[in-house]
DNA sequence: GCCGTTTTCATACGATCGTATTACATACAA
DNA sequence: TTGTATGTAATACGATCGTATGAAAACGGC
């Protein structure tokens, strides 16, 4: 069973091109191609473009999903596993530059969303959100609902590394530089403590 | 001069189907038809397609240049003028869901950005930033890198209003309940002022 | 070695795309 | 009233799209 060999290719050639053009923007043929392999590939092997769509998107959401929910689970206090999860997404994102642009493009389709990002996200979201509700239990965040803190707090790194290219043309912030990028993250995590910390008395 | 009628209706319908399809995702035979103008009537006034596209993002980003720029030169201190920015931001996405559609589209795209939108982020985030630089002289901000302090801010309210159906459909976060949508907003408001906040101790 | 299944390949089809071309209608200046 | 912009209309062109079809090739169990 060769399942493997050319379906993997197009996996890998769909997320890389789906992510830089888009849905529509990306051919089956462009696919095929990029892949080496016949123009007919993609309907044999995934039926459609929608379903490979769907199976490159399942292909990257996965790891991050398991990456983020590891950070949530770690020991320590609330306040630094929530740094920790927002340096997880930088660094996630630095890695995988093609997770933002595939969010996105989801993001900019008004169809249903693929069930990979769907469940993805709402994990995410639900990680961060727990660890904030363990801090307000424990007095070390301040009150408020926890899930639109959640909110706050991963729109950041999420609408950043959305936005690289356009904040390198429209503000000069180059993410592609190192020290940008530490400064960057670091800003938001001091950002992301000081917007939860509970205020000083602990009435 | 009839220059305005057709084109206008142009601009108009251009606006909307942009906004829900996307760029490559809208032909100009569907822009034409829900103008009630002729196919020919795209290329004759704006040269191409990408020209459209052009002239539809600065008819909607100018007014909310302006709309920003207004509530930052506002009077007033500081931290209350972000959380004013802030509000403005939510209020003008409700009011005109169009634009985060629009700038996702534009989010998505690889190429050059059109300058309207290059030329509205910029001014949008130097004011912000104007205003904590000031708060951080008075005292009343932490100190930090204004500029990326002013990204924290801004990512949320544009990242919410961006995921908007992502957020209704992955965590059951409806914005179209007007609760819903002021409680997101003072939540965000309120994460804007805590993040920024001096600390107790005015050493 | 043979056969049924799986995978690859070349090609064709109908649809739709952006744009160019050409003719026609309307307005205003001379 | 005639000439000239200016806008609208109908249609054609070449390109590309996603998918279907059917033959060729490769593979695995026997």
């Amino acid at each position: 069973m060769n399942d493997s060999e050319t379906k993997t290719r197009l996996i890998q050639a769909a997320i890389r091109l789906f992510a830089v053009h888009g849905y529509e923007g990306t051919s089956i043929r462009a696919i095929t191609r990029e892949a080496n392999a016949n123009l007919g590939a993609v309907t044999y092997h995934f039926g459609s473009k929608a379903a490979l769509f769907e199976a490159a998107l399942a292909e990257v959401v996965g790891p991050f999903r398991e990456r983020i929910a590891a950070e949530a689970n770690q020991a320590g206090p609330p306040l630094d596993r929530v740094a920790g999860i927002v340096r997880t997404f930088f660094e996630h994102f630095a890695e995988h530059p093609v997770i933002p642009q595939l969010i996105l493009h989801v993001l900019a389709s008004p169809q249903h969303m693929p069930e990979p990002v769907r469940s993805g996200l709402a994990a995410n979201h639900a990680a961060l959100a727990r660890v904030i509700a363990e801090g307000q239990q424990g007095g070390t965040i301040r009150p408020g609902d926890a899930r639109l803190m959640a909110l706050s707090i991963a729109a950041q790194p999420v609408m950043l590394a959305l936005m690289r290219h356009v904040l390198s043309q429209a503000i000069g912030l180059d993410q592609d530089d190192r020290a940008t990028r530490t400064a960057l993250t670091e800003s938001v995590a001091a950002f992301a403590r000081a917007g939860l910390a509970a205020t000083g008395d602990p009435s």
